[in-house]
DNA sequence: GTAGGGTTAG
């Protein structure tokens, strides 16, 4: 930037050669003062422009507005400054006149000569940016320096997150880094952080953790927020593997990176949901030699982890543990607890447990019941079933879709086959459908029993409920039906004209 | 000082 020698108040866009000295009224007062009155009337021309007055164009040869500031700083002998072109700017961006902006960014680079400060082209990369207009974004940030202005990592950190806001503008990343070395802007951590979490939002965590790797490459400090959000889009992504993520994990953790409560609770929900209950288990210990408590959540899912896994043993530690650790266990502690129990056959503790559960204020719910329900047909214990079902009508826990379903396939399993008709009714009364597969096995029995027609009328009902039975109900049905087929006649109708 | 995250079922 020129200054002018004597004065350090100098005005730095006056031109440092004139061709006339100034004159000595002509003082710094007067120059301000010029300014103002061109910017002034500037302004008033935009209002009237905006009052829908039809811009005259005083020079055809220009926009409107660019020939308003040229002439309104002429008439006051100033010379046009970067905040009157500014003002134009987003003047006609405000007002969507595009195609004006072309030519004042012209007329900027040509003719002026004082040095373009850097917001102009942040402002206006930032509008090309939100109006989708990417292309001319990077134009213009390439053309920066014609303008007499160095970029610095403002602009380069702007226009790499517009090109990262879309999958299709990635590819243009790697080219405005390495242009921007020759434009001479010095790479800071503030870019790196803009690469990862524009990644990281368009769910690329691959390339994230890359430049991640190459900002540890190039000696860089590892940035806790930027871990952060790694961590949390890994988890929340399915191209990474568990194993993956671990080792993203682990590799953090060796260079130091201290995990809050967020990013601890975020592995472990992954890991469980990826059937990795151990590691689940291995990330609470790491939680806890951290310093950090797990609460009742963390706990809850690597307890829910170790009972995918069948690691009893380390179910019964963990729940002794919270226990000892003085949490409070809640309504889905105990689910879990209780699905381990009877996933190991111990059904009778686990209702034991359910009883507990009221002595200590804490409600069973239908996921308590619909566990220990599946467990019970499981075994087949139907009675037992069928009294924990009125049990759950009695303390007003709602009986769900899945209890419905539970219940029809422990009376299809045990072969219970006209009580589970006489359930289906039920079922098909409210409006609960039952998995096409129980469907099938009801009409399959019946047929083998002989119970022809019982098996169409059933059909006929679940039918009228817009019901679709599988291929091996209509199967079962045409093997067994022989000269009855009119019947299935009518049920194919049916089903046709409900569809 | 806060919330939110967590359970069953094929």
């Amino acid at each position: 930037m020129v200054r002018h020698p004597l004065s350090k108040t100098a005005n730095k866009y006056l031109r440092k050669f004139k061709k006339w000295p100034h004159s000595p009224y002509k003082t710094s007062w007067h120059h301000n003062f010029g300014e103002q009155q061109a910017m002034q009337i500037l302004k008033q021309a935009t209002i009237e422009m905006d009052s829908s007055q039809q811009p005259q164009r005083h020079n055809l040869q220009y926009p409107f507005l660019l020939s308003t500031l040229l002439d309104s700083f002429k008439g006051y002998s100033c010379d046009p400054t970067p905040k009157a072109y500014y003002f134009v700017i987003k003047t006609l961006t405000d007002s969507f006149q595009l195609h004006d902006i072309p030519p004042i960014l012209d007329h900027l680079e040509q003719v002026e000569k004082f040095e373009t400060p850097e917001f102009i082209f942040v402002y206006l990369i930032r509008f090309y940016g939100n109006v989708d207009r990417v292309q001319d974004a990077v134009h213009l940030f390439f053309r920066i320096p014609r303008f007499r202005c160095t970029p610095t990592v403002c602009s380069l950190n702007l226009i790499l997150s517009l090109l990262c806001r879309k999958k299709e503008c990635l590819k243009m990343v790697p080219q405005i880094l390495l242009k921007s070395q020759h434009m001479n802007i010095r790479i800071e951590e503030s870019t790196f952080q803009v690469l990862i979490k524009a990644l990281c939002r368009i769910k690329r965590v691959d390339y994230a953790i890359k430049i991640l790797n190459c900002m540890i490459e190039d000696g860089y400090g590892l940035d806790s927020t930027i871990c952060s959000l790694i961590i949390s889009s890994l988890c929340e992504q399915k191209d990474l593997t568990s194993v993956e993520a671990l080792v993203v994990w682990g590799e953090m953790r060796k260079l130091g990176f201290c995990p809050s409560v967020m990013e601890y609770t975020n592995m472990i929900r992954f890991l469980v949901k990826e059937g990795r209950g151990m590691d689940a288990l291995d990330i609470l210990n790491q939680m806890k030699e951290g310093g950090i408590k797990p609460d009742i959540v963390c706990y809850t899912m690597v307890l829910s982890g170790t009972v995918a896994e069948g690691k009893y043993e380390k179910l019964d530690e963990l729940f002794d543990e919270i226990l000892i650790f003085g949490l409070i266990p809640d309504v889905y502690t105990y689910n879990v607890y209780i699905n381990g129990l009877c996933k190991q056959n111990n059904v009778d503790e686990a209702l034991k447990i359910v009883a507990y559960m009221d002595e200590l204020g804490c409600k069973p719910n239908v996921v308590t019941y619909n566990t220990l329900l599946v467990a019970l047909c499981l075994v087949g214990e139907l009675s037992k079933a069928r009294g924990l079902m009125k049990e759950m009508g009695l303390k007003g826990v709602e009986l769900n879709l899945h209890t419905y379903r539970i219940m029809l396939d422990g009376l299809v399993g045990k072969g219970e086959i006209s009580e589970a008709c006489i359930f289906l009714e039920e079922m098909l009364e409210k409006c609960f459908y039952p998995r096409s597969s129980t469907f099938d096995n009801i009409i399959f029995q019946l047929c083998q029993k002989g119970l022809i027609n019982e098996a169409m009328e059933l059909t006929k009902k679940t039918v009228a409920k817009s019901f679709a039975p599988g291929a091996s109900t209509w199967e079962a049905l045409l093997l067994n039906s022989g000269s009855e087929l009119r019947y299935s006649d009518t049920i194919f109708s049916g089903l046709l004209s409900t569809n």
